[in-house]
DNA sequence: GCGATCAGCT
DNA sequence: CACAGCTGATCGC
């Protein structure tokens, strides 16, 4: 998880942190990653979401205070009124939040005003095959109304070339097709928290059953309105939804000694490829935008300034490294504004791990239970800092 | 005992 | 490796 130094506390807006003094603070989505320094007991100001966000969060977080929440309706553009830190004089913001068509509830934050035009993409697919995506891309540029935007902070996660992936409606059929192609079998399938609703879905309708799900995500599927299609009760249904983590190769090959057994895990990573004589597929259905969709996107909005808001050692996903020739010229400086931004980077952390030798790489639903893999690291753990992230922008302000 | 943070894992 | 998240240890209160 990220670490911050704090050598300036003037945030006037704080997009997914939560620790440090901010007189705004947005929450894009509530994945867990997003949410961190966050609490039942967090108080120290107006938190800003779309509705079914605020709902999921009085959820998660049973016993915080309701007050504090400022529920924005998605789509449409809203006003704030703060301090500027440096004059101390009144500071309008327009704010439009964006279906991010990430999760149940996601969006990305468009801030606009006297000092800067800052788009926040927070996790997003822009899967334009898809109407959602496509209301979501008539309602950024609508908004823009021709403005440039001067930063971007891009959900970076698969921004290499590498990472391609069909719709989520095609991916959602790939499993139906497994599933479908293994009658007398018990089916889990992997699944965090929030999120893949639509894939269990598009199953549920399919194959005309009910989904099992565990009690807590159950709470979730009621919250979003969509409890008759799932139930907690096993002997419904031979399609079970599962925490992800829980889907190891050792747990299905025990679920295999019960009964017959398939896994399925929907997700974007590289790793992870199919084991079919084991009964493991992985299926590439994803909630984050492949780099044909990341560039789709960047066509649209050519920002002067881009930061991603996601590092990881795995490859390079610098969005600057693969898309900066599409950007202003100056993408890299922030001279010359006063508004002052702290955002959330770094949802895959700055821990990076150095090894020698080679560990090799295994499917999450594949990998032996044992600790062969730890046993193969060797060499230093290396701590990246990164300095506080703020970008200050706008034009009055000459530090 | 509780909450916050972190290590370790998938 | 880690989409996002769990478990358990530890520390300060």
């Amino acid at each position: 998880m990220p670490r911050f130094s704090s050598p300036v506390g003037n945030g006037l807006i704080a997009v997914d942190r939560w620790t440090e003094p901010s007189q705004a603070y947005f929450l894009t989505h509530l994945h867990s990653d997003h949410t961190q320094g966050l609490s039942v007991h967090w108080s120290r100001g107006p938190l800003f979401c779309s509705p079914i966000t605020a709902r999921l969060l009085l959820c998660k977080f049973k016993g915080f205070d309701a007050s504090l929440i400022r529920d924005l309706e998605v789509g449409t553009t809203h006003t704030l009124s703060l301090i500027s830190p440096v004059t101390g004089g009144e500071v309008k913001v327009r704010v439009t939040p964006i279906d991010a068509n990430h999760c149940p509830g996601s969006v990305m934050y468009l801030f606009q005003g006297e000092l800067g035009c800052v788009l926040y993409t927070g996790d997003f697919r822009w899967e334009l095959t898809s109407e959602r995506a496509n209301m979501s891309k008539s309602t950024l540029l609508d908004a823009l109304n021709g403005e440039k935007v001067d930063i971007l902070y891009l959900d970076n996660t698969y921004c290499n070339p590498c990472f391609s992936f069909p719709s989520r409606k095609d991916a959602a059929q790939q499993v139906v097709d497994i599933i479908e192609k293994h009658p007398d079998h018990e089916v889990v399938i992997g699944i965090d928290t929030l999120g893949k609703e639509h894939l269990l879905l598009h199953i549920s309708e399919s194959l005309k059953t009910k989904i099992w799900v565990w009690p807590e995500r159950l709470e979730i599927m009621d919250l979003l309105g969509l409890d008759e299609l799932f139930t907690t009760d096993t002997s419904q249904t031979r399609i079970r939804a599962v925490p992800r983590y829980s889907l190891t190769q050792n747990n299905l090959e025990s679920l295999n000694t019960i009964f017959p057994t398939i896994a399925i895990m929907p997700t974007g990573l590289p790793w992870s490829q199919n084991s079919p004589e084991k009964g493991a597929y992985t299926v590439p259905y994803t909630a984050h935008s492949s780099f044909l969709e990341l560039e789709e996107f960047m066509k649209v909005i050519r920002p002067s300034i881009i930061v991603g808001i996601v590092s990881s050692s795995y490859c390079l996903i610098d969005p600057k490294h693969h898309f900066g020739e599409m950007c202003g010229v100056d993408n890299c400086s922030t001279k010359g504004h006063n508004l002052f931004f702290k955002v959330m980077k770094g949802s895959h952390g700055f821990k990076v791990r150095k090894k020698e030798g080679k560990t090799k790489v295994l499917a999450s639903v594949q990998r032996s239970g044992v600790n062969i893999v730890r046993k193969e690291r060797r060499g230093v753990k290396i701590e990246e800092c990164e300095s506080d992230f703020e970008v200050p922008i706008g034009s009055d302000c000459s530090s």
